[in-house]
RNA sequence: GGGCGUGUAGCUCAGUUGGUUAGAGCGCUUGCUUGACAUGCAAGAGGUCACAGAUUCGAGUUCUGUCACGCCCACCA
C-alpha cells in the first residue's frame, strides 16, 4: 500500500476498470430478471462525426442516473446506438467525395454512394462507441442499435405501412425548402436565416393596351428578380384608400400613447404614409380599377426567344392578370406586388386563394432555370447568373426603375450551407391532426412529465399547430419509402385490373394481399395511377419481379421463367397489356421518422418481444432542448400509435454548453471541445464531475476554452479570431499547430493541439483530493480487524461524521432523483473536502497514535470511505472503483449499523462498487446537537488559527490559549485538546466560565450554542499591537453595525407585533449575544490601549 | 412581432417555500516543501444582488415596468 503514487493516475484506472466491468457483464441485463426495470434509451448520436462536449454532458447525466439505479437494485437497461442521420451524413460524405476525389454522387450512383456512406458509418460508429466507453458509459453494449439496421428498417416499414393503410400518409404538391446543392427538400427546422447584403430592384411591367389616362406601366419591387420569369399575376390591395386611412389612424393612436423617446420615429412613419397617400394612392386606385376591369399586364423577358437576334420576339411575352388580394401591402412602394406561386411561400398562399392564376415552376432541381423560361436563360443558376441576366436585360429594355441596397435575411440550408430556393414539388406528408393531439394529451395529462417544466410549453405550442409533417427526402441514404406507383393503360379499368391481374401475380411471387396496401386519389385514378405500399421485404421483391416482367424485352421475355407455365404466362401477358409502368418511389424517409420509433423499435417492436413487455415504457429520456419538437414529440405520438403507450414517463432537458462568448459550440466555429482531449488531460472522472457540477436547473453555461500548444504545453485563451485559423501559432513558443476541430487543416502533418477548459481543473483536483484521502486511509488501516464497535466508543467526531454522512446520503439521493445534478455534486464536494478531509481525516491522525483509539477510528474511517465511494461512484466511476478495490485488500469486511444496536453491520464488500448497494441514510445517526457541538469546536479552532495568522506567529511556534464559555461546552471541548495541538499547534490552559484571558492576548468572540465563546490566545511573546487594534476596531464596528440593525428592527412596532414570536425572540437573544461580544471587544481594546 | 430564459465578487456560477453579517470554484494578496494531497494547507481582500416602483414588519428571493443579453418560433415583395 505504501507505494501508491501521490497523484491519481486517471489513465491507468480507466484502462483497468472499464474492461473489468464489461467482462463481468455488469452492464448487461435480461428481460426475465425479476427486479423492477429501469430503462433509458440513448439519444442516438449522429454518425456524422465524433462526439462533442454536449454529447459528453448528455451521456454523463444518463450514466450517473443509470449507475445509481443499478446500485439501487433496479434491473437497469441503458440502450445504446447511433442514428444514420440521413441528410447530415450524406452531405458530409458527399462533401468529402468532392474535396478528395472531385466526384459527385452521380459519379458513383445510388448503390455506390450508399456503400460509401456505410463505410463512413462503420468508421464513425466505432469511434462514437469508443468515446462513450472512454467516458465510462455503462451501456448494455450487446444490444447496440442503429436506426438503419435491418431490424429498425423493418420497424420503419411497419409503421409507414400502418399509417399508409390508416390514410395518414398522402402525397401532395407543396412548396418546400429546396436545397439546390443536395437536391433535396429540407424541413423548416433544417433552415437557418442569415443576413446578407442584397438589393431591392424596382421594375416596370407594361400594361397591355392602356386606355387614355391609365398608367402605361405598373411598378413592382423584388429582392429576387429572376423569379419574375415565373410570375403569374400582380396583386393590389382591394381597397387601398380605406386601408391607408386605417394605417394612418393607427399611427396617430400610437403617437398618443407612446413614450416621448419613441414619438419621433412614429411621427416619421406616419408622415411617410401621408406622403404615400398623396403621391402613390391616386395611381394605385387606377390600377385597382384596372384589376376590376380584368386588364392584363405583360411580363417582360418571358416571350419567345429569337435565336437569330438573341432577343425576345415582341408581343410574345406572357400575359398575366392584376388581381385583388390583401397580401399586397398599402403604404409601401407602388403598392403592387408580383406573384410567383411556385417560388415563394406567400405567393403560393395567394395562388391558393386565386387558383385561376396558375403556377409556373421555372427551376430544375439543381437550381438552374428550366425549359419554362426562354432559351437564353435556361441552365442559368437562379440566384447568380440568372439574376444578373434578368437585371441586365430589364435595364437594357429600360424597364429597371431603380436599385436599392438592402440587407436580406436569406434562408440557408443547415446541411449544405447554401441558399434555399422555395420549390414546388410532389412530397410525402403525414397527417398530424389526430396524432399531434395524442402527443399533446400525453403531456397535459401528466403521463409524460417534462423537466424543467417550462419546456412543456414549447412542446405544446408546436404540436398545437398540427402542421402536416413532410416525411420524404430526396436522398439516397435512408429508409426508402416502400411505395410503388402502378400506371395502368386504361384508367377506367384500373381497380378491376388491380385485383384481377396484380393480386394473383403478387401471390405467385410470395406476396399476400395483406402485405400490401393500395391507395389512390381521384386525380390519380383519372390518370390510371394507384400507389401501393409494401409491408414486407417479400412484397418488395415481388414488386421488383413484376417490374422486371413488365419492362423486359421480347428476347428476355422468351427466356423468362413464365414461359411454360400457361396460367402464369397468361397473367403476365395481361400485366404487360394493362400496365404501362411500374415505378418504385425514389425518396427516402426523414431521419426523424425512424428516430421516432427508437424507444420501442430498439426493444423489438413490431415483434412482441419480452424486452418490449418488460422495458417499455422506458423510465426517462435525457436530451437537449433543440430536439424537443423534432424528436421528443414524435416519439410520443409514434409510441402511442404503435404500442399504445407513451415511450417514457419523464423527460429531462439538459443545459446547453456555450463557449466563453456565450455562443453555441460547433465544429464550423472551431470553438468545440473534444471530450477526449479533456479526458486525456484531466481524466474521465474530472470531466464527468465537472459536467455534473455545471448542470444546474437547465441554466446554459459558459465555458471559456483554451488552446493547448502541443509543443510547449502552454495554454492560452481561444479568441474569436484565433479559433477561425486552420493554423494556430502558439503565443508562447511561436510554433504552429492545428486542432482537430478546424474545418480544413491546410497541412495534415501539423501537430494537433488540444482544446480544453480550465473549468475541469475543479474535477481533476477533487479526484486527486479523494485519491489522497483514500491513500491516507489505506496507509493507516494497517492492522485493521473487522469487529464490533460499541456506541460508547464513538467519539464526538465519529458521531458528527456519521450524522453528516446520513444527511449527505439523503441529500445526494434526493438531488439525483430530481435531476439536480449540480446540487448532488456540490454536496459531495463540500462534504468530502471540507468535512471528511479537512476535519475527520485530520483528526484521525491524532487517534492513530493512541492504541486504544486506533481500532474505532479505523472502523469508522473504513466505513465512511466505503459510503463515500458508493455515493461518488455514479459521477466518478473509475476513481471510486480503484479505491474500492484497494480498500477491499485491507478491509474486505466493513460497515457500521445504526445506533443502539451496539454492533457493526459487517459485510464482505462486493467485488465491484458498480454493483454495490446504494447507501441508505442511517437517519438514526443524524444528530443536530452533535453537529452544533462540533461547530463549536470548529469555531474555536478557526479562532486560534485566525489569531495566529493575523499575528504572524511562525507556524512552528506553539501557543497557548484559553476559552471562556459555559461549562457544558467546556466539557465537550476539553477532550479535543489533541486536535488543537495537531491542527493549530495550540494548547489550552483553561476552559469554562472562569477561564480568564491571559494578560497579553488576542481574542476572538464567537456566538456558541450556549452563549458567547471567547477565545484568547496568549501573545506575551508575539504581540503586534497595531495589527490587533486594527482587527478589534474592525470587529467593534462590525458588531455595532449589526447591533444597530437589530435594535432598529426591534424598535419597529410592526415587526414586534407581526413577525412570528419565535423570530422576534431570536432577534432579542441575538442582540444580547452581540452586546456581550461587543463588551469583550471593548475590554480587549482597553487593555491594548494601556500598553 | 410572439414565446422562453438570463442579468449576484475581476471571471464562471450557486442561492429550494421571503427571515442572522448573500456563498462556492477560479483569479488576486499574505504565510506555509506540516509524513495523505503544492492538483495541497491556513488566513485575507473583493458584492448598492441590472435599474425604477409596488406588496410586506422584513425582498437577491414575490408583483409591475424599464434597460441589456441569449435562445426558440413566425415574418420580412
Amino acid at each position: 500500500m505504501k507505494d501508491l503514487p501521490s497523484q491519481y493516475d486517471h489513465a491507468a484506472a480507466q484502462e483497468k476498470w472499464y474492461p473489468f466491468w464489461e467482462s463481468r457483464g455488469y452492464f448487461h441485463t435480461e428481460a426475465d430478471d425479476p427486479r423492477p426495470p429501469f430503462t433509458i434509451v440513448i439519444p442516438p448520436p449522429n454518425v456524422t462525426g465524433a462526439l462533442h462536449l454536449g454529447h459528453a454532458l448528455n451521456n454523463t447525466l444518463q450514466d450517473i442516473l443509470v449507475r445509481m439505479k443499478r446500485m439501487q437494485g433496479f434491473n437497469t437497461l441503458w440502450m445504446p446506438g447511433t442514428d444514420h442521420a440521413g441528410i447530415a451524413t450524406q452531405a458530409v460524405v458527399e462533401r468529402r467525395l468532392l474535396e478528395e476525389e472531385k466526384k459527385t454522387r452521380h459519379d458513383l450512383g445510388r448503390e455506390g454512394l450508399v456503400k460509401r456512406i456505410w463505410q463512413w458509418k462503420d468508421q464513425y460508429e466505432a469511434r462514437i462507441l469508443s468515446q462513450l466507453k472512454q467516458l465510462g458509459c455503462s451501456c448494455d453494449w450487446a444490444r447496440t442499435q442503429f436506426t438503419f439496421n435491418e431490424h429498425n428498417s423493418r420497424a420503419v416499414r411497419e409503421w409507414f405501412f400502418r399509417l399508409f393503410a390508416d390514410g395518414k400518409i398522402y402525397r401532395g404538391k407543396r412548396l418546400v425548402n429546396w436545397d439546390t446543392f443536395l437536391q433535396t427538400a429540407v424541413s423548416d427546422d433544417e433552415v437557418f436565416h442569415e443576413a446578407v447584403k442584397g438589393h431591392f430592384w424596382h421594375f416596370k411591367y407594361p400594361v397591355i393596351d392602356p386606355k387614355p389616362g391609365e398608367p402605361t406601366h405598373v411598378t413592382i419591387a423584388t429582392t429576387r428578380p429572376e423569379t419574375m420569369l415565373g410570375d403569374t399575376a400582380v396583386a393590389v390591395h382591394p381597397d387601398p384608400a380605406t386601408e391607408i386611412e386605417r394605417i394612418i389612424a393607427a399611427f396617430e393612436r400610437d403617437l398618443e400613447s407612446a413614450p416621448d423617446k419613441d414619438k419621433a420615429a412614429i411621427a416619421a412613419g406616419r408622415d411617410a404614409h401621408l406622403e404615400w397617400r398623396t403621391w402613390k394612392l391616386p395611381e394605385l386606385l387606377k390600377i385597382r380599377d384596372m384589376a376590376i376591369d380584368g386588364r392584363m399586364l405583360e411580363v417582360p423577358l418571358t416571350g419567345k426567344f429569337d435565336p437569330t437576334t438573341g432577343k425576345i420576339i415582341p408581343g410574345t411575352n406572357r400575359r398575366i392578370p392584376i388581381i385583388l388580394d390583401d397580401w399586397a401591402k398599402v403604404g409601401i412602394g407602388s403598392g403592387c406586388v408580383k406573384i410567383t406561386p411556385a417560388h415563394d411561400e406567400n405567393d403560393y398562399a395567394v395562388w391558393q386563394r386565386h387558383p385561376e392564376i396558375g403556377a409556373i415552376n421555372i427551376m430544375n432541381p439543381d437550381g438552374a432555370l428550366n425549359e419554362s423560361v426562354p432559351e437564353g436563360y435556361r441552365g442559368l443558376k437562379m440566384h447568380t447568373k440568372a439574376r444578373d441576366a434578368v437585371v441586365a436585360d430589364m435595364e437594357a429594355a429600360d424597364l429597371l426603375v431603380r436599385v436599392e441596397d438592402r440587407v436580406i435575411d436569406l434562408p440557408h440550408s443547415d446541411r449544405s450551407k447554401t441558399p434555399i430556393e422555395p420549390y414546388l414539388t410532389d412530397q410525402w406528408f403525414m397527417k398530424m391532426d389526430e396524432l399531434a393531439q395524442t402527443a399533446m394529451d400525453a403531456v397535459t395529462s401528466g403521463r409524460v412529465k417534462i423537466t424543467p417544466e417550462r419546456y412543456a410549453k414549447g412542446y405544446l405550442d408546436w404540436l398545437s399547430e398540427k402542421r402536416d409533417w413532410p416525411i420524404g427526402r430526396q436522398l439516397w441514404w435512408g429508409h426508402r419509402i416502400p411505395v410503388w406507383f402502378i400506371h395502368f393503360r386504361n384508367p377506367d379499368a384500373t381497380l378491376e385490373r388491380l385485383e384481377s391481374v396484380l393480386n394473383p401475380l403478387l401471390a405467385h411471387y410470395g406476396c399476400n394481399r395483406d402485405e400490401i396496401s393500395v391507395t389512390y386519389d381521384v386525380k390519380d385514378l383519372r390518370r390510371g395511377i394507384v400507389k401501393v405500399c409494401t409491408k414486407s421485404e417479400s412484397a418488395e421483391s415481388a414488386f421488383r419481379k413484376l417490374k422486371d416482367l413488365q419492362e423486359c424485352t421480347q428476347e428476355e421475355w422468351r427466356h423468362s421463367e413464365v414461359i411454360g407455365n400457361l396460367q402464369l404466362e397468361q397473367l403476365c401477358l395481361k400485366l404487360r397489356s394493362s400496365i404501362r409502368l411500374i415505378q418504385q418511389e425514389d425518396d427516402v424517409l426523414d431521419t426523424w421518422f425512424s428516430s421516432a420509433l427508437w424507444p420501442h423499435s430498439t426493444l423489438g417492436w413490431p415483434d412482441e418481444t419480452p424486452e418490449l413487455k418488460r422495458f417499455y415504457p422506458t423510465s426517462v429520456l435525457i436530451t437537449s432542448r433543440d430536439i424537443i419538437t423534432l424528436w421528443v414529440a414524435r416519439m410520443v405520438l409514434a409510441g402511442l400509435y404503435n404500442v399504445g403507450d407513451v415511450p417514457f414517463h419523464e423527460v429531462y432537458i439538459t443545459p446547453k454548453i456555450l463557449d466563453g462568448y456565450g455562443e453555441t459550440m460547433s465544429k464550423s466555429k472551431g470553438n468545440g471541445v473534444d471530450p477526449l482531449d479533456v479526458i486525456e488531460k484531466f481524466g474521465a472522472d474530472a470531466l464527468r464531475f465537472g459536467l455534473a457540477y455545471l448542470t444546474t436547473d437547465t441554466q446554459d453555461v459558459k465555458l471559456p476554452v483554451e488552446f493547448e500548444c502541443p509543443h510547449c504545453g502552454a495554454q492560452f485563451p481561444q479568441t474569436k479570431k484565433n479559433r477561425q485559423l486552420a493554423r494556430i501559432e502558439c503565443e508562447k513558443c511561436g510554433k504552429p499547430f492545428s486542432t482537430q476541430w478546424a474545418e480544413k487543416p491546410d497541412d495534415k502533418a501539423l501537430a494537433r493541439g488540444a482544446v480544453v477548459s480550465e473549468r475541469f481543473e475543479l474535477g481533476r483536483n477533487f479526484a486527486n483530493k479523494l485519491w489522497n484521502a483514500a491513500r491516507f486511509a489505506l496507509m493507516n488501516l494497517e492492522g485493521y480487524t473487522p469487529g464490533a464497535v460499541a456506541d460508547k466508543d464513538l467519539l464526538l467526531e465519529d458521531r458528527w461524521l456519521l450524522s453528516r454522512l446520513a444527511t449527505v446520503t439523503q441529500q445526494v439521493t434526493d438531488s439525483l432523483e430530481r435531476y439536480r445534478y449540480a446540487d448532488a455534486a456540490r454536496t459531495l464536494y463540500d462534504f468530502a473536502w471540507n468535512e471528511f478531509c479537512s476535519f475527520y481525516v485530520e483528526m484521525t491522525k491524532a487517534r492513530f497514535a493512541v492504541p486504544e483509539q486506533r481500532q474505532t477510528a479505523q472502523q469508522v474511517l473504513a466505513h465512511a470511505l466505503d459510503v463515500l465511494m458508493r455515493l461518488l461512484h455514479p459521477m466518478m466511476p473509475f476513481l471510486t472503483e480503484e479505491v474500492w478495490q484497494l480498500l477491499a485488500q485491507v478491509a474486505p469486511e466493513r460497515g457500521l449499523a445504526g445506533p443502539g444496536s451496539g454492533t457493526t453491520r459487517l459485510a464482505a464488500a462486493v467485488e465491484s462498487v458498480c454493483i454495490a448497494a446504494w447507501p441508505e441514510a442511517d437517519v438514526g445517526r443524524q444528530d443536530v446537537t452533535i453537529e452544533e457541538q462540533f461547530a463549536d469546536f470548529q469555531a474555536v479552532l478557526g479562532a486560534v488559527r485566525e489569531i495566529r495568522q493575523r499575528q504572524n506567529i511562525p507556524p512552528r511556534e506553539e501557543v497557548t490559549f484559553t476559552v471562556r464559555c459555559d461549562a457544558r461546552t467546556a466539557e465537550l471541548l476539553r477532550p479535543m485538546q489533541p486536535y488543537f495541538t495537531q491542527m493549530a499547534r495550540a494548547t489550552s490552559t483553561a476552559w469554562g466560565p472562569g477561564a480568564a484571558a491571559p494578560g497579553i492576548a488576542a481574542s476572538v468572540t464567537h456566538a456558541g450554542r450556549h452563549g458567547a465563546m471567547e477565545v484568547h490566545v496568549d501573545l506575551s511573546r508575539f504581540i503586534d499591537v497595531a495589527a490587533e487594534r486594527k482587527r478589534l476596531e474592525k470587529e467593534r464596528d462590525n458588531l455595532n453595525k449589526q447591533i444597530g440593525g437589530i435594535e432598529s428592527k426591534l424598535a419597529n412596532k410592526n415587526f414586534v407585533d407581526r413577525a412570528p414570536a419565535e423570530l422576534v425572540q431570536q432577534q432579542r437573544d441575538k442582540l444580547a449575544d452581540l452586546r456581550g461580544q461587543l463588551s469583550s471587544v471593548a475590554t480587549a481594546l482597553a487593555k491594548l490601549a494601556n500598553r
